[in-house]
DNA sequence: CTCCAGGTTCCGG
DNA sequence: CCGGAACATGGA
């Protein structure tokens, strides 16, 4: 039993590291409860505490959570494929156990087109005001937690009602994503069967969706570990610490680079230059 | 107060 | 393809 009065069930998690990944810029919505952390997975509620080697789950969520926590990634053939520098060497040092999580695509989508100019804080506040006024409500023990709601409902809102989340123009592209997805426009099933290149192109038909997001969703929600975002912290840890003395570095040679430099499970050395940068970088650097 | 944040889009070289 | 500018909002 929890501390709140719902019954927990242990399941096996070796090499993970919850709090880690959690704190990791992948998902905005999981808060501190009790000794773990409470969430929604699709429209589950879920209670998660970190024990050692093994995981405290609610009752029922156990297959749920090995696959949002994708507990199966072989991390150590993963590090295995890592290049053997410096920087990743690093950043493996500080962020072993760090999973790439396996969100529903839609929230995963959703939220990251609400990320563009935004800090991670931020985006957390807009996340959970979205999920409060548009959401399921589902409860846990005592305590209540709200679904992302579906794009259906999402297109039938009100531009001025998304900006009450604080979402600024985001507002315009996210509902307008809605509506294509609500309307069959895009079909988010079916990017499933479509290769990397493929999938980011049709991503990149959404309005507010562009290269970086395409990929933040290839990588968090559909599992393509190969997919390599480059945001302004990546983009900085690329110039400073594989470019350094070089005088014009452009986009597309920091992409060609990262792609075949990083390899198959580059989004995982991604992930870990990502999270030791933000996490170490002072502000005066 | 200023600076900047897990960008995208549009526009002129 | 490349560099700039506009776009909202709130932490630091």
């Amino acid at each position: 039993m929890s501390g709140w009065g719902f019954p927990l069930s242990r399941i096996a998690a070796h090499d993970f590291d919850l709090a880690l990944t959690l704190d990791s810029g992948q998902v905005f919505h999981w808060v501190k409860a009790d000794a773990g952390f409470s969430g929604v997975i699709g429209d589950v509620p879920v209670y998660v505490e970190q024990r050692g080697e093994s995981l405290a789950v609610s009752k029922g969520a156990g297959r749920v959570v090995r696959r949002y926590f994708a507990l199966d990634h072989p991390l150590s053939e993963i590090y295995e494929t890592f290049p053997k520098d410096e920087p990743v060497t690093t950043a493996l040092g500080f962020c072993r156990g760090l999973r790439i999580i396996r969100q529903p695509a839609w929230e995963c989508l959703a939220t990251f087109i609400t990320s563009s100019m935004k800090q991670v804080a931020h985006i957390q506040q807009m996340s959970h005001a979205i999920r409060r006024n548009f959401g399921e409500r589902v409860v846990l023990g005592g305590a209540e937690l709200f679904a992302y709601p579906s794009a259906a409902r999402l297109a039938e809102a009100g531009e001025p009602e998304l900006r009450a989340c604080k979402l600024g123009y985001r507002a315009k592209n996210l509902l307008a994503a809605a509506r294509m997805i609500a309307a069959g426009e895009v079909d988010l099933a079916r990017i499933e069967k479509l290769d990397d290149e493929r999938a980011v192109e049709e991503l990149c038909r959404l309005p507010g969706v562009g290269e970086k997001v395409a990929n933040c969703v290839l990588l968090f929600a559909y599992g393509r570990l190969a997919a390599f975002p480059i945001d302004v912290w990546i983009e900085r840890v690329l110039r400073e610490l594989y470019f350094k003395r070089k005088r014009k570095v452009t986009a597309k040679q920091l992409k060609l680079f990262s792609q075949k430099y990083f390899g198959r499970f580059g989004g995982y050395a991604q992930q870990y230059l990502f999270h030791h940068a933000r996490k170490t970088r002072r502000k005066g650097e």
